[in-house]
DNA sequence: TTAATTACTTTGAATAGTCAAAATATTCTA
DNA sequence: TAGAATATTTTGACTATTCAAAGTAATTAA
């Protein structure tokens, strides 16, 4: 069993992994997730790599292996089941579940999970909408485009949020952003760098381009090749 | 804050101190109870001491000060209302519900903890019948008398089962020896060493009186002085 | 009351994680 | 291409927790 130090790091390198798409991670970078510094990363790092659970390569940086993909999963499982356990059954605040299920998803049984899975009705999605991986390991990605890539005029619908801080969070509660909430976008001037959104029955919504691109939506505009950007 | 070695040290000299009324704790059945040598308990306790949440006396014992009995009650909270929450929310086993609370009484927060005590009604016990200390440190302990203390043809019900065990939880359940159960005693003979139990409903249970002394009951007979007896 | 048994404490060593600061390597810039 | 700036790795040290084994005190038995 990988010490809950451990879950951390593979759990916070399959996700950074998503983002630079699949490139080896740097230490700076690692250390900047996990909340620790790089010469600790480092030691961490080797000793995670001779358990053969990622691949190091000194200076260049990090990968996991098969083995701590897999065990990266479980980890992301629970704890994205426990954030919709936290808010959906326990009422829990959408922009303090992250923080919970940090500490929970290294203590939870698998038949406490297998309890709440079941309670849930196997859901696919927590309550950011990122997908929950399968017990067998897998996550299915789904290409989707932003807030920020959309026309003036655009109907669609929020499906995912790519910020898990609370104060994003709950910018984005009070604003009407969540998962599943229609919006319009009603200016979209590349020019003038932000954009104004409304959702549904709630007064629009001004958004730097930073802020738009973490709102990710479907349906997409068929206009030209949809392509995800993330910050 | 405790850590959760501490926190763990903490609550089994609570449990322990119940059990002794109040005496210190020699360090042999401490270091039993956490599941650590003795050399290893002193070297904590002294430590526990050192931070003010004991009071330790060399080849004595220990003694929880106040401060320390507020934190044991804490997280015996914690961890009751947990194994309830387990049990009647999660569909978890009776007799599993222990060794999961066990983990997460560590790491659930404030938040929580409010949660799942205003989701079960504020309860007042634990699936065993075990008291449930309220939020600002109070326990009230009834005096109850057990299985073995009642003559033959007495009729009373389950209150409370004094081991935690997965696997004597199991035989009670199965037995149908679980709280709130209505008992009739049909046999007690002292000099048998062992009594005969007939749950509600149920074919009766022969029970030794080490056994039978694990379940407290109500009412008491008030056949002179109610009194309980541990093992 | 001496001797044996038992309980407890001390000591020395180990493991997991961590940081600060020094030493290196890489990359960028002029 | 020689610094300068940046990123990474190493080193030495520290905390928390643990164990095994050796030493010491207290209790029990004879
Ligand atoms: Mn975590
Ligand atoms: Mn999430
Ligand atoms: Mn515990
Ligand atoms: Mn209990």
């Amino acid at each position: 069993m990988a010490s809950r130090t451990i879950e951390n790091y593979l759990k916070q390198l399959w996700l950074q992994q998503q983002e630079s798409r699949g490139k080896y991670v740097p230490m700076g970078k690692l250390a900047a997730l996990v909340g620790v510094t790089a010469g600790t990363a480092t030691t961490m790092v080797k000793a995670i790599a001779d358990s053969g659970l990622a691949k190091y390569a000194p200076r260049a940086g990090v990968r996991l292996t098969r083995a701590g993909e897999q065990l990266a999963l479980h980890v992301l499982r629970r704890h994205r089941l426990l954030e919709l356990f936290l808010v959906e059954i326990l009422g829990i605040d959408w922009s303090d579940a992250h923080g919970e299920a940090e500490e929970l998803e290294h203590v939870i049984s698998e038949t406490v999970l297998a309890r709440i899975d079941l309670l849930l009705g196997h859901p696919s999605v927590d309550p950011h909408g990122d997908p929950i991986p399968s017990s067998s390991g897998t996550v299915e990605a789904p290409e989707l485009c932003s807030l920020a890539e959309l026309q003036a005029g655009s109907k669609t619908a929020i499906v995912r949020i790519m910020d898990q801080s609370a104060e994003f969070l709950r910018f984005a509660q009070t604003s009407g952003l969540v998962p599943k909430a229609a919006v319009v976008i009603e200016h979209n001037n590349p020019q003038a760098g932000a954009i104004s959104a409304r959702p549904d029955g709630k007064p629009p919504v001004i958004l730097s381009m930073a802020a738009a691109a973490k709102f990710l939506v479907r349906p997409c505009p068929t206009a030209g090749k949809q392509r995800r950007k993330r910050s």
